[in-house]
DNA sequence: CTGAAAGCGCTTACAG
DNA sequence: CTGAAAGCGCTTACAG
């Protein structure tokens, strides 16, 4: 391998005046420039990064720990991310934490371990006593699955607000007979938690905001959060008996498998019932019927995200923030009644 | 920071011992071993990766490129090679290369500079020589996106003869009018190169060899890679004036798209039209109508493509191979016609 | 603008 | 089974 003191010696210069040359730290005089950048390409050197960040402390990597990238929701987001962190000059690691306690700790781990200089973590596993410990360790942005707190920086998604809209549009297109899908109950929402954390139960607290002074019937279904978790919810709703004239789902992803479920039973939408997601995921435009959602700010979500963390490795003792971007409600076929 | 030598000192053994304590390098007496591991705990010791990358030159990281995260098929296998590659004790950090050279390059260049030990690429910009070249610097296994050739590790797709199985399906439903989506034209293709690279040209090919002897009419559209580039691949092929009786999409997100878009304009699938894509990716089972789809073996593929990278990594100059694992062709509602 | 020396925190020979 | 020394390839003070 090339090091930095072969091309030193080819150069005639110092292993530091290479060093200056390549960082721009120190000025370095034109001529010399010229001459090791030169040098640099015919011997093809190559600085190594593990020297750099033992002396540096710092690798100009910052991690993403996200639950699974095998998800329409966390797919985009990762992706999103990438994006934002390359613009802004840093590389990016993406992990999964398979949404467990044990994914997460390592995540926050291996942020050290492999000195990340930041950690973005859609944390559903740990709880804000645990991330506060731990975000002391490493600068990290938490994403919104979980509730307010004030001591770690936190953006979050418009969970209660998006999900209250959805059901206010339900409400708004007649229903009167109503189905959640995500979440166990409507009752008693703060008495559930879920391997998905908080976000589906924040999700749930706009539905049963809206529908508690609705005065119409509703009732809930949860098996998890994959498509075909989504279709065992809707089996589940049919297998009761009666069929809702409305159901918002907590994610898009769950909607999907939902309305194929009702399609096999025969259950068409929305001419037999109307049928609300959230995330707004691209999916939701091509579907059959194509799918009214709740579109987070996806764009603020990622900038503020960049933002904060980057203030955070500038700043560690920075005043934490706690932002909760905006949202549309997006309608299309799946609540338009057919004429 | 706690260091090694502060864990040393503490316990009053040298650094060295503390590092054979905590590898298993070197044996060391149960005492000592144990005493160690009692100081590590109490002082909240981590070992420093950067410092040990530097003196070992290995990670123990694998780089996983693709093309991008927003997407059915790439999400999904990102996935479960971050899972199997877990399983084998590596750690994983995924890359977005954008499907460009550049970013493929760039894949190839943090293989070298954050040390990799080695690199998975779906490699769609650079050529053979290129890659045959920078395969030299780093282990490497090029996941199917490329021609055959035997100078590196290669795992691949059944491009050819999937779509090729596809097509047959199509011919024995009855459709006599097909179109091709996803590649520009169903003649001359090794003349057509494009950003997707190899395999959408060797699924036209599969398609172009069952469609050859068949006496049936065969066209061709081509727009991209997305859902919405699938719709308008369909939008085109009915503005040229007829409708085919039967498409196959070289990826089920073009299909999504395609499917879509032939609704927009009344065209019923699989009434009017049938449809077959390739990946089988998770929505095919969910979308209405269900997508019949090629569905390659990804587990296979995935467990493959983890042996030859271990091994290139144990036996770097190990002969080359080239593996192209199997399908099955999983028939779903867009090829039933309607009774 | 340029350089010689020291050291980041480990692990690899070399000894015993 | 254990240790003192050297060095992985850089960059940070300290000098000039």
């Amino acid at each position: 391998m090339v090091t930095m003191r072969d091309v030193a010696a080819e150069a005639g210069v110092s292993a530091m005046t290479v060093s200056n040359a390549l960082t721009g730290r120190r000025p370095v005089s034109d001529a010399t420039r010229r001459l090791v950048l030169e040098t640099v390409e015919r011997l093809g050197y190559q600085v190594n990064v593990a020297a750099r960040s033992l002396r540096q402390g710092r690798t100009g990597v910052v991690g993403i720990a996200v639950p699974t990238l095998d998800s329409h929701y966390y797919s985009r987001l990762s992706h999103r991310l990438v994006l934002a962190f390359s613009r802004a000059g840093l590389a990016t690691v993406v992990e999964e934490t398979r949404a467990s306690r044990e994914g997460e700790l390592a995540a926050f781990r291996d942020s050290r371990l492999n000195a990340y200089d930041g950690l973005v973590i859609a944390a559903l596993g740990l709880n804000e006593p645990e991330i506060d410990a731990l975000s002391r360790e490493v600068p990290v942005v938490v994403l919104g699955e979980q509730e307010l707190h004030r001591t770690v920086d936190h953006v979050s998604m418009p969970n209660v607000a998006g999900a209250e809209a959805a059901t206010r549009l339900l409400l708004e297109r007649g229903c009167r007979d109503l189905a959640l899908v995500g979440f166990p109950t409507v009752d008693h929402l703060e008495e559930v938690s879920l391997p998905e954390g908080a976000a589906f139960a924040l999700r749930a607290r706009g539905f049963a905001n809206v529908v508690g002074g609705a005065g119409v019937r509703a009732r809930a279904a949860y098996a998890g959060v994959t498509q075909a978790d989504g279709a065992r919810c809707a089996r589940d709703l049919l297998a009761r008996g009666e069929v809702p004239d409305g159901i918002f789902c907590v994610t898009d992803t769950l909607a999907f498998g939902v309305v194929r479920a009702l399609a096999d039973h025969g259950v068409r939408v929305p001419d037999d019932v109307l049928v609300v997601g959230f995330d707004d995921v691209e999916d939701a435009q091509f579907h059959i019927p194509s799918l009214t959602s709740v579109a987070p700010d996806l764009d603020g979500l990622v900038d503020r995200t960049v933002d904060l963390l980057a203030r955070r490795i500038a700043t560690p003792a920075a005043e934490p923030q706690d932002v909760t971007v905006g949202y549309r409600l997006v309608e299309r076929e799946s609540t338009t009644r057919p004429r």
